[in-house]
DNA sequence: ACCATTACGTACCATGCGGTATATTATTGT
DNA sequence: ACAATAATATACCGCATGGTACGTAATGGT
């Protein structure tokens, strides 16, 4: 009925459980059935692809917020350590993760809307970097792209080690200690 | 016909393509009948868990060997993060970090198997480090249990980044400098 | 009040999956 | 040479998948 509340279900479903739960799955939970998905929807790679756009809109907003805040560097920082690794809401992993790790078996659309997403956090990341070294806050001896993709890759890194059920205790020091090169100059 | 034939024909096919390949295509690209399969190895899990023993069984013995030469600890490091990131047959990945990411969807065998080999690797890295340190080789303050954890989950990082299609290019700087913080004093 | 249009759900399609019963061919012992 | 046994391949099973045809109910304009 709600496509808004069908895709809150399919993003939990896709989230908790990974991209390979069905569109039968994804009918019966969310109490609609496969022809008004489909009108709605167009086909799964279309339903997977509007749920993750849903599910990185949220989340890209969320990460522009902390960066663009008023908070120092090595805070900001933290904020995000924090975030990978303990989050609550990162008990499952991550959509984004989960998603581009299965990458292969999802339609077009999916995927485009995949590159767009890491293209973007990137570029976010890169951003504050920059602005960072203009303020004089970070003084170590990396470019602010280089530095990026570092942090994407560790967090991403960090996300999946906890979907696969390590536990924060182990994952946050790791990551710590490889973000610690970001920090010293 | 002869197993050791299928076994191999099977990694090629999950080291490729990952392991959702189904039975049936095993079969077919090994000219087997699929009867013949499930009466060698019982079952889909059963097939998944000998393909995974013979790959780890090759790696762990080259992991073996390199760590247990005569090369100083940098250079062991050194040739660790060149077979990561450089190694040709790592274009497509590695068979244990793509099994791992799929875990939640292989079956009992090849999920234990999984845990057997992520011990046993750990476990060569920490002996890795202990020995270095005893040689006084490696001075760094972390404990070999730590720094054992944290190579592993790097490695697996930068050969995850290859099999999405990253070039080497770009994995091994990131790799170098994930690891750079096991060097410095 | 009536009719046209739109939205909906049942029930279905072809396909591919993991796994197996069975008929047939090789192979072996004597 | 022949019977008993082991190995093979065909052809199938039940099930789940992504996707849809179609009869039916609700809606809205006049």
């Amino acid at each position: 009925m709600n496509p808004e509340d069908v895709l809150q279900v399919a993003i939990r479903a896709y989230w908790h459980e990974g991209p390979e739960v069905s569109v039968n799955a994804v009918c019966q939970r969310a109490g609609v059935s496969k022809p008004s998905l489909y009108r709605e929807f167009g086909s799964e790679d279309g339903l997977t692809a509007a749920a993750l756009k849903q599910y990185a809109d949220m989340i890209l907003s969320q990460l522009r917020g902390l960066l663009s805040s008023e908070l120092s560097f090595a805070d900001k920082l933290e904020a995000i350590i924090t975030f990978a690794s303990e989050d609550p809401r990162n008990e499952h992993g991550c959509l984004f993760v989960k998603m581009r790790a299965a990458r292969l078996h999802l339609g077009p659309k999916t995927q485009a809307k995949l590159a767009e997403i890491e293209a973007t956090a990137v570029e976010l990341y890169a951003r504050f970097f920059r602005e960072s070294r203009k303020r004089g806050e970070w003084l170590a001896n990396f470019s602010p792209d280089f530095a990026a993709q570092y942090l994407h890759a560790q967090i991403g890194l960090a996300v999946s080690q906890r979907a696969l059920g390590t536990e924060t205790a182990i994952v946050r020091p790791l990551l710590e200690c490889a973000l610690s090169v970001l920090r010293k100059p």
